[in-house]
DNA sequence: TTACTACCTGAGCATCTGTTCATGTAATAA
DNA sequence: TTATTACATGAACAGATGCTCAGGTAGTAA
């Protein structure tokens, strides 16, 4: 029996031009990546709990940590991603840095992910 | 040395007001967790790919294995979480299941991620 | 300088996630 | 009935994730 790789499942219910269709308007890797971690930083509960009392208000990091009920430094690591992505953004003022949204964006997203999971 | 367990980090920069608002203001833990589990869900790059492709035009679970390159149980392991967060939803025809987006929420989430990363 | 504060970073580890593989199920047709 | 098709499900496993702990760094002040 001779085996030949294709690019194809082993079911019968192909919609060829439904694939290629999908593979013309797909996003290019690198936005998909980048929309994929945007939405995966969001999806932290921790994060998300950051993000949304910082749309409030500007927060220190020893705030953020009293105020999750974790370590300064689960903070600080989960700061650094968001910052990373450009979710938030900081200021110091003598020691201490204040940690405020970067993004309307963000603030969007989230109003919109509240709208859906309330529908 | 006596120790005793308070509600507080081990820094001085305390802003109590701050944290006491954060508070008020939080998400109460379902919605927050609802939120959480919804951006997770986009979160995937494999499962971002597949609400993408749903977007313009309905699919069986054939067709995504194809378009993703993995197998029919991977798409159909994806499917069955986008369905619990109703992100998608599916008619039958035949044997064939063909799944479509659920929802416009997730459209214009998709969309504002976009904007974000290319801001 | 030294001491202190607020924050950062890397290591280690328990838990979670996404995939494949093997098997099971519902609908269809001979 | 039996066979086939399209899809679902559970187990297993490699890799990713989020936390704590220990130690390090930048800014401030005596």
């Amino acid at each position: 029996m001779k085996k030949v790789l294709v690019d194809q499942c082993e079911c019968r219910c192909i919609h060829q031009e439904r694939v290629d269709r999908a593979r013309e308007s797909a996003l290019a890797d690198d936005a998909n990546s980048g929309m994929a971690q945007l939405f995966k930083a969001m999806g932290d509960p921790n994060r998300l709990r950051i993000l949304w009392a910082l749309q409030q208000e500007e927060m220190c990091v020893c705030d953020l940590a009293r105020f999750l009920g974790v370590s300064e430094s689960a903070v600080s690591h989960q700061l650094r991603l968001l910052r990373q992505l450009h979710l938030v953004s900081n200021r110091r003022q003598g020691p201490v840095l204040y940690y405020r949204l970067n993004d309307e964006h963000v603030r969007r997203l989230m109003e919109l992910a509240l709208e859906h999971i309330r529908e």
